[in-house]
DNA sequence: GCGATCAGCAA
DNA sequence: ACACGTGCTGATCGC
């Protein structure tokens, strides 16, 4: 029996005071709207990605979660009792040079402390007052010593609460590994997502973050496998847009974004240093993301105007890419929706929208869904792929997870490396793809090392 | 206890 | 004046 109180990750609920009042109807209900589904179904063409990928997926998305993925909690709690002391630490600074306690959590008092009291300078705002976000406290970290403590300090809560504290909670004492819940119905592109816990964003960036990453192990005597799509979505972006400057890039075996840097800027003699390359992998990434011009800029810190010169720029060195767009937006103007290539279809109702901000939103959609989508399509393709042709191999590797361009997987030493074969040649050959698809693989004892 | 708000992690 | 890719989680705060 399944009540009103389903918890947030859809397990059921046996709560007897939270029984349905009329199962029958319930049930019914679900009938008549399975009916009505597969008409729609039907109606829009989607019976092979649904028959060929959405359907069996789930069998493999259900053995990943019951495989779940081990945790080295004692590590986890090492790096969380330093941690703990170095937050204490900071958090007496922060009190010394305020010259008061206040809850340095607390976004609206620490407004008051910085922007009132201190005087420090005052950068955005938002709904309901001062912004304190990572971008202002930069801006403002050389107006007084307080600032860098702040930002250590909320780096380091912020690890502490979401991850180490968090996820040793969540170790299933059967198993004693981490099981967590993949949706396949949440994202609207048709990505994964995962929760209870999410182990889709686990720190890798920062460098007080990456051990957190390690904590993730093999069993004794397995190993860790991940296998990585390398810019898999500029390569479907180079496809569906067939252009031939960025398959050269791809082909040369070139950076991608020293190349795109080189397109763009060097033709006015600069150099291709590294503030080059950064601004042109934001502006890939700010293509594959579906950022705006505002977004773009936001994230460079730079005036928009100057970030609308370089997104033109782009589309001078790269004109099929533009024409792409153009095509996709008038398509999904006139159709109300975009399709990936295998077939899933988005609605974009922010299309017909009066209020330009909302409109141009749904122009970045309707590109960005075809792109990430696609992206989402192949790698579940691979997905089934690998999950068959490891059983078909009778290996003991099995995949434990997805991050939306990589699977883990775990396996005995023994056999890791003719698994690495098997999943490197799954996933290249998942879609035929002009340019191919390339994959990076990386063995390892932990999750970090396997990268 | 709940929702709104802010903040920050990842691909 | 305002705007600002998604999905998920955690903390604070006011109701």
């Amino acid at each position: 029996v399944r009540g009103g109180g389903a918890e947030p990750d859809g397990q059921l609920s046996l709560d007897e005071a939270e029984a349905p009042a009329d199962p029958a109807a319930d049930a019914r209900l679900a009938w008549e709207l399975a009916g009505r589904q597969r008409e729609l179904i039907e109606e829009f063409g989607l019976e092979p990605l649904l028959n060929e990928v959405e359907m069996p997926l789930i069998e493999v998305l259900a053995a990943m979660e019951r495989v779940g993925v081990k945790l080295d909690a004692e590590r986890l709690a090492e790096i969380g009792a330093g941690m703990a002391e170095r937050i204490a630490q900071l958090q007496a600074e922060i009190y010394e040079l305020a010259g008061r306690e206040f809850t340095i959590g607390s976004p609206q008092q620490l407004g008051v402390l910085l922007f009132e009291e201190l005087g420090l300078s005052r950068k955005r705002r938002g709904k309901t007052g001062y912004s304190t976000d990572a971008r202002v406290l930069s801006q403002i970290r050389d107006e007084h010593e307080i600032i860098p403590r702040i930002e250590q300090w909320r780096e380091l809560t912020k690890l502490k609460n979401t991850y180490l504290d968090s996820l040793p909670t969540l170790i299933d004492p059967e198993t004693g590994r981490i099981h967590t819940t993949f949706n396949q119905v949440t994202a609207a592109t048709g990505r994964l997502s995962s929760t209870n816990p999410n182990l889709q964003n686990i720190p890798i960036r920062s460098e007080v973050g990456r051990p957190v990453r390690s904590c993730f192990v093999a069993e004794p005597g397995h190993l860790l496998l991940s296998a990585d799509y390398d810019q898999v979505e500029l390569r479907v972006l180079a496809h569906v847009a067939g252009e031939d400057v960025l398959r050269e890039i791809f082909a040369s075996g070139e950076d991608i974004h020293t190349a795109t840097a080189a397109e763009m800027l060097a033709t006015d003699g600069r150099e291709i240093g590294p503030a080059e390359r950064s601004k042109a992998k934001m502006i890939n990434y700010g293509i594959a993301y579906g950022l705006s011009a505002f977004g773009l800029a936001d994230r460079l810190s730079i005036p928009r105007e100057e970030a609308a010169a370089y997104i033109d720029r782009y589309f001078q060195r790269f004109p099929a890419v533009q024409r792409f767009i153009d095509e996709t937006i008038e398509r999904a103007e006139r159709e109300g929706r975009v399709t990936t290539l295998l077939g899933r279809r988005r609605n974009i109702p922010e299309l017909r929208s009066s209020n330009r901000q909302r409109k141009l939103l749904g122009e970045r959609l309707a590109v960005n869904t075809v792109i990430q989508g696609t992206a989402a399509d192949i790698i579940k393709l691979a997905m089934i792929n690998c999950h068959r042709a490891l059983a078909d191999a009778g290996f003991a590797t099995r995949l434990i997870l997805q991050i939306h361009d990589e699977l883990l997987f775990e396996g005995p030493e023994t056999e890791i490396e003719r698994a690495r074969e098997i999943v490197v040649g799954e996933m290249k050959q998942a879609f035929d793809l002009d340019p191919p698809l390339q994959v990076e693989p990386g063995v390892g004892p932990d999750w970090l090392a396997a990268k």
